[in-house]
RNA sequence: CCCCCUGUAGCUCAGCUGGACAGAGCGGCGGACUUCUAAUCCGAUGGUCGCAGGUUCGAGUCCUGCCAGGGGGGCCA
């Protein structure tokens, strides 16, 4: 029995109970259909524990424990049920019949991947956007980050039933563009780079890079000159951000350059779209759009007094084209430096029609930051010093990284030390839950040569302590996978993984899986195989949401 | 002035969207390798959950106000 078909039971038990009138609750009030069990933290309070008594007696006319009662001797009658008590203010503590628990090694072996899969989110088409970096500069860490979190739950949300669009929106367009050109052409020249130009080394490298190809591009005239280079950085920036992340496993089904917004007129369509919608006017010889209207502390600019378009029309066109390419739920992943556009973007959206609340999600992640030998590293793509995602790769490898990245909330911001990264010690967990799965993969090889299939499953011999723990454990998973798409919260992979390899960790170290020697093969043996092809079906599913690999060797 | 995030064990951080006595890893201390991978496990130690109120059967979790740190507010990008 699943948690999902236990909680089932619950909320049916309760629906009836409400219809025969048991409980003093009217019949047409509003009940909840489910209650979830959570496991209980002390073992003797049984395998799982539902608060449904303690809710219903919010609006019923009995107490707590009447409720608790009344709903313990239906649960009692529910087959795979062993055993119902009720504790503490009114507390309903189930423990399940043997053999029910290790029924789920079968369930999870057979449904293979395609265990943790839900349909929360079926039939939702969500466009993902994150990183979205300027075309100047390679990806450093706090892109490394939304890359890791950005992707991970893009998987996490096709898990949960959605049809997910991973989109990287170029910024192609305006000044940063122009001072990039202008920074690798005073390279290539020998000439000091403009100060609100690049100065990283990478300017004079690509500039080098450049005039190999093309001696003839400091003939031009300054202005095409500045343009070529402008370009052909472009060109290289694109291509070399587009490898980096595919060596990092992150793959984009769109690049989006916000040239082709213009180009496509879907700026002229947005406009209008506005317009028609009537929140849009002129003032001081500017285009305004009025996003007071919807909660912005401020009206903003679209196009300025000089015919120039501001990001925000960018922003705001880009939101309306999405959404007519068909998506349901625009989702952003935005870092905490640019928290300003929510409530703006919020509003145009409310601007364009749409209830943000539906159709609008931002993320907010914190910051990334770097220490190494106890000093703080600064990074800053204009000042040079800067930690790449290549980098960053190349010393860790991509698993380390991304797990690493991936297994903290976005919420808080992150240190990662360099030394630590580097060092290679355990101090990385990715370590702790990729050698749960190897070990297992080791355990499972030496079944094979003994040629010891893992045959039928008596289920009702998973009765140690560590085993029960371990199949709870195994059983959460699908929850987890459901609550991490609903929050957009990754870390819970993660941690769940954790928490599962230290499970197993113990469950082996506790359990003989294989016969020593000359041992006869056994039932036992036989169901603490099924137990731990099971655990490594859900270490690869999870650690593969979190785009890690799953090692059979380490 | 306004907005967002954070504050939990020596350190880095979780805390299942309000439940039972507050968790993990790392560091430090003490143990376990003739046996399926010791990149592991076990034990002991370690916390007025920033502070003060409030909501209720019940608060690390929700509300209000403070304190501290970080990040933002533009006809910049």
């Amino acid at each position: 029995m699943t948690p999902e078909q236990l909680s089932a039971a619950v909320g049916s038990c309760v629906q009836d109970a409400v219809r025969d009138g048991e409980l003093g609750v009217d019949a047409h009030a509003a009940v909840p259909e489910r209650f979830t069990v959570t496991r209980p933290r002390h073992p003797e309070h049984g395998d799982y524990t539902t608060t449904a008594a303690l809710q219903l007696a919010q609006h019923a006319g009995r107490a707590p424990r009447e409720i608790a009662e009344l709903l313990a001797v239906r649960l009692r009658a529910v087959p795979g049920i062993a055993g119902v008590d009720v504790a503490g203010p009114g507390f309903v503590n189930i423990t399940l019949a043997p053999g029910e628990a290790g029924e789920l090694a079968r369930t999870i072996v057979t449904a293979g991947p395609a265990y943790g899969l839900g349909t929360a989110l079926a039939g939702v088409r969500v466009d993902l956007e994150f990183i979205s970096a300027n075309p100047t500069g390679p990806l450093h860490l706090g892109h490394a980050r939304w890359a890791a979190v950005g992707d991970a739950l893009a998987r996490i949300l096709t898990a949960a039933g959605a049809e997910v669009t991973r989109e990287f929106y170029i910024n192609d367009r305006g000044v940063q563009m122009d001072r990039f050109g202008a920074s690798l052409r005073a390279a290539a020249l020998g000439e000091p780079v403009p100060a609100d130009g690049y100065h990283g080394e990478y300017v004079g490298e690509m500039a080098r890079e450049i005039l190999a190809e093309d001696p003839g591009i400091l003939a031009l005239d300054p202005g095409a000159s500045i343009v070529a280079f402008r370009e052909e950085g472009y060109r290289r920036q694109l291509a070399n951000q587009r490898s980096e992340l595919e060596a990092f496993g992150v793959h984009f089904d769109v690049w989006y350059s916000e040239r082709e917004l213009y180009t496509s007129g879907a700026v002229e369509r947005g406009l209008a779209r506005l317009h028609q919608a009537g929140h849009v006017y002129q003032s001081d010889g500017a285009t305004w759009l009025r996003t007071t209207d919807f909660g912005d502390d401020k009206d903003r600019v679209l196009v300025r007094s000089d015919g120039e378009s501001t990001y925000f029309a960018s922003d705001t066109a880009y939101y309306v084209d999405k959404r007519s390419r068909g998506f349901d739920v625009c989702l952003y992943l935005l870092g905490a430096d640019h928290h300003g556009y929510v409530g703006r973007l919020r509003a145009a959206a409310a601007c364009a029609g749409d209830d943000p609340d539906r159709t609008l999600q931002v993320l907010i992640g914190q910051l990334v930051s770097l220490v190494q030998g106890g000093e703080p590293v600064r990074m800053s793509k204009r000042a040079g010093t800067i930690i790449t995602l290549a980098d960053l790769v190349e010393w860790v490898g991509a698993d380390a990284a991304r797990y690493a990245l991936t297994r903290s909330s976005t919420d808080s911001p992150l240190t990662l030390d360099v030394d630590v990264l580097t060092a290679r010690t355990n101090d990385n967990p990715v370590y702790y839950v990729q050698y749960a799965h190897a070990r297992i993969a080791s355990v499972l090889r030496h079944a094979q040569e003994l040629d010891l299939e893992a045959g039928e499953l008596v289920a009702t011999l998973l009765v140690h302590p560590r085993e029960g723990d371990l199949l709870r454990a195994l059983g959460e998973f699908p929850r987890v996978v459901a609550s991490a798409a609903e929050l957009c919260e990754p870390h819970r992979v993660a941690r769940y993984l954790e928490e599962l390899a230290g499970v197993y960790h113990r469950f082996y170290d506790a359990c003989r899986v294989l016969p020593r020697g000359d041992e006869p093969v056994t039932d036992r043996h036989r169901a603490r195989l099924w137990v731990c092809a099971a655990t490594r079906t859900v270490l690869a599913n999870g650690l593969g949401l979190l785009g890690v690999d799953a090692p059979e060797r380490m």
